[in-house]
RNA sequence: GGAGAGGUGGCCGAGUGGUCGAAGGCACCAGAUUGCUAAUCUGGCGUACUGGGCAACCGGUACCGAGGGUUCGAAUCCCUCCCUCUCCGCCA
């Protein structure tokens, strides 16, 4: 969520911000005509209320004869304040409801573009392998391993899901556990096990709701999402919270399953692992100060990075322009490796600088000093990172012509000592 | 799922229709004071919106789990829901 003052104070500047990461600026017109209906209807209320209390505390004084001369005039004066309240507040859901669909403003730094092209490479490592045999795709590899059963993943749940079986499995946990000890143990972060489901307030906090409604798995029954991401509990952790400055900076991972529709990719990326309805990751958020979050920024992307680096697998990291931006981040990159058998850069992490946006709606502060005026923190998010295509670039990258994969050596100690991964007679 | 108890400011805790945003205590902050860690005194000490000073301030309104209702007036009465605790039932 933007803050109304700011909209209220330099509009010309929302707009032409807003304008930049592909919004459309009309919407700053109608929404400062409705606040500015909102604050007249306030006003006016205000003083009827404060009118009615003087004259009820009047009334307490008097007779009851007295009182009820006066009765008739006093309850008109009640009806006119309960009809202002009812208008207010439908007024107040129309300014909220259209500050919600308002998306985040890019930091100045973010480089103006429209859309994936005008991305922008800041980093790499790692020249792609030569091979000396083709190449497989990682379904290829891992059916003829025998360590992911599409088939019988769709028998059990549907399109979109499979079974990792034997080794399959073990390398799923072992890039899990692997990845939450770098985490935990040398980058700093807090370990978290949160609720897979959220509800409602939460994930309208996070900024899923209510834009991203339809790609989102929920209880009907009760008031229960689906994590789509670890985000959405890390992030809301401290929702409704004022903390102390100490406490900050506060980094927080955990490995969840996420939950996503994935209809508006219907029909994309059906092959394989890479876009399910079910998925691992490793997430991780960060609630900082607000003059840090730039820099911590750049140190999540660092920590994301570090996970490709020792997997030794081919990395660039993306620089988003404004119009790639999504509606929560300010500032964004992602992170992406070579996947040799699909021939393609396949996104394995987004780091996002969400600044006060996710705080705003979550209404997440803290206090400089003891007595001092609650400020908004800002919220970061990375992968680090998402499994499924961890997976899928670790096995097209170390595979060998005979069809066996070579464990990487970051992993053996998670793998029992296991050093290649070879088809099951 | 059933029965009972309860949800008040950072915490504890009063308050059962009328100057209650809410006594008191603790904690915290500022100052004063006592020549030791420490004690004592005074003052301050919620959040949001809003009007004015357009700054350190002064005023208005809202908020006592949430939402409705009764009333001139509700933290206080009524209804619904949520949550916590205890007991019972059920269950992985």
């Amino acid at each position: 969520m933007l803050d109304i003052k700011l909209i209220r104070e330099k509009p010309d500047f929302v707009k032409q911000e807003l304008a930049k990461v592909g919004a459309q600026p009309e919407a700053i017109d109608h929404l400062l005509e409705l606040d500015g209906r909102r604050r007249r209807l306030q006003h006016r209320l205000d003083e009827l209320r404060a009118e009615r209390t003087r004259q009820s505390r009047e009334l307490a004084r008097l007779s009851e004869q007295e009182r009820e001369s006066r009765r008739a005039q006093m309850r008109e004066l009640s009806d006119t304040i309960a009809q202002g309240e009812r208008e207010l507040a439908a007024l107040e859901q129309e300014v909220e409801a259209a500050m919600l669909e308002l998306p985040n403003l890019p930091r100045p730094y973010v480089p103006v573009g429209s859309g994936e092209q005008d991305n922008r490479v800041v980093r790499s490592e790692f020249e792609p392998r030569k091979f000396d045999f083709e190449p497989r795709p990682h379904w290829e590899i891992a059916q003829r391993l025998g360590i992911i059963d599409f088939e019988r993943g769709v028998k059990l749940a549907g399109t979109r899901f499979y079974v990792m079986i034997g080794a399959g499995a073990k390398l799923e946990r072992a890039l899990i556990t692997w990845m939450l000890d770098v985490k935990i143990k040398e980058q700093g972060y807090v370990e978290v096990w949160p609720p897979l489901m959220v509800n409602s307030a939460m994930v309208l906090g996070s900024g899923h709701l209510p834009k991203f409604r339809d790609t989102m798995y929920r209880d009907v029954e009760d008031d229960f999402w689906f994590i789509p991401t670890a985000e959405v509990p890390l992030t809301n952790l401290y929702a409704g919270e004022i903390l102390e400055a100490s406490q900050l900076p506060i980094y927080l991972t955990a490995y969840t399953p996420c939950f996503r529709r994935e209809k508006m990719s219907a029909g994309r990326d059906v092959r394989g692992i890479k876009r399910g309805h079910q998925f691992d990751k490793v997430e991780m958020v960060k609630v900082v100060a607000p003059e840090e979050s730039d820099r911590e920024l750049e140190s999540l992307v660092d920590n994301a990075v570090e996970i490709c680096r020792r997997l030794r697998i081919p990395y660039r990291v993306v620089q988003m322009c404004t119009g790639d931006l999504g509606f929560t981040a300010a500032a964004k990159y992602d992170v992406e490796m070579w996947a040799p058998g699909c021939q393609e850069w396949l996104e394995v992490s987004s780091c996002s600088n969400c600044t006060d946006f996710q705080a705003r709606r979550a209404q997440i502060r803290f206090r400089r000093e003891k007595n001092a005026k609650p400020e908004f923190v800002h919220t970061l998010n990375g992968s680090g990172l998402g499994l499924p295509r961890t997976l899928i670039a670790l096995l097209e990258n170390y595979q060998n012509a005979d069809g066996s994969v070579t464990i990487p050596e970051v992993l053996r100690p998670y793998m029992d000592g296991m050093t290649v991964i070879r088809p099951r007679a």
